[in-house]
DNA sequence: TGCCTGATGTTCT
DNA sequence: GAACATCAGGCAC
C-alpha cells in the first residue's frame, strides 16, 4: 500500500468522503486506459444503521474492516455492483461509497461496456461500476496498484461541495453524509 | 418529465 | 424467506 494514500485515507469515512471529491480513478481494462473524476460520494461507518458494517464483521464485510485504501465491492438488487473505498485504520468498518464520476478519458469504451451513451453513463453507483468494468473480482483490490488506481488531487474548495442526506437507502436516512460537487452534471439526481 | 415496476443474486435471519 | 447503499423501461401526463 502506497503510504501517502494510506495516510490520506486513515480517517473516518465522514471526513474522507468530501476530500475524495475531485480525485481521479484510473482503470486499465483490455489494454485500454479509463480515467474518471469522482464527483459524488457517501460515507458509511459501523455506527451507522445503513452501513453494511453496522452489525459487525461478517465474511461479506471483511474488507471494510481491513486496511484502508482497498476496494470494497458488493453486489445488490440481483444485478448491480457498487464500489466503496475502505477508509479508517485496520479494524474499523468504515468506507466511502462512490456514487458518481465524470468521464475524463476512455469515454467511448465506457459506453461500450455500458452499452449505453449519454449523460447517464456514470451518474449512479452501479452505473459507474459497469462503465469501469468493476465487479467482485476487484473486491479487496489495493487502490495504489494496477489495474485500478486512486489518485488523490488537491481537495476542492469546500464552498463548491454540497452536503445532504443520503439517498437510496432505508435506514438512517437523516445522516447527512452524502457529498457532491455543486452543479456538476454527472452527479446523480436527488 | 416523472412515477411505477420488474429483474434478479447474495447475505443474513 | 426477506431485505437490499439500484437501474432501465414503460406508460401517463
Amino acid at each position: 500500500m502506497n503510504k501517502t494514500l494510506a495516510n490520506f485515507l486513515s480517517k473516518p469515512a465522514s471526513i474522507v468522503a468530501p476530500l475524495l471529491l475531485g480525485s481521479i480513478l484510473e482503470r486499465e481494462v483490455d489494454g485500454k486506459l479509463l480515467r474518471v473524476k469522482i464527483v459524488e460520494t457517501e460515507a458509511y461507518d459501523q455506527t451507522d444503521a445503513a452501513s453494511h458494517s453496522y452489525k459487525g464483521k461478517t465474511p461479506r464485510t471483511d474488507i471494510m474492516f481491513g486496511e484502508q485504501g482497498h476496494l470494497y465491492v458488493y453486489f445488490t438488487y440481483g444485478m448491480h455492483y457498487c464500489c466503496n473505498v475502505v477508509t479508517d485504520v485496520d479494524g474499523i468498518g468504515s468506507a466511502v461509497l462512490i456514487r458518481a464520476v465524470e468521464p475524463l478519458e476512455g469515454t467511448k469504451y465506457m459506453q461500450e461496456l455500458r452499452n449505453h451513451s449519454g449523460r447517464d453513463l456514470t451518474n449512479g453507483p452501479a452505473k459507474l461500476c459497469q462503465a469501469l468494468a468493476i465487479d467482485k473480482q476487484l473486491n479487496g483490490h489495493d487502490l495504489s496498484t494496477s489495474p485500478l488506481k486512486l489518485i488523490i488531487q488537491e481537495p476542492i474548495n469546500p464552498r463548491k461541495i454540497t452536503q445532504t442526506k443520503r439517498i437510496g437507502i432505508s435506514q438512517a436516512k437523516d445522516v447527512p453524509w452524502r457529498y457532491y460537487i455543486t452543479g456538476n452534471e454527472y452527479v446523480s439526481r436527488p
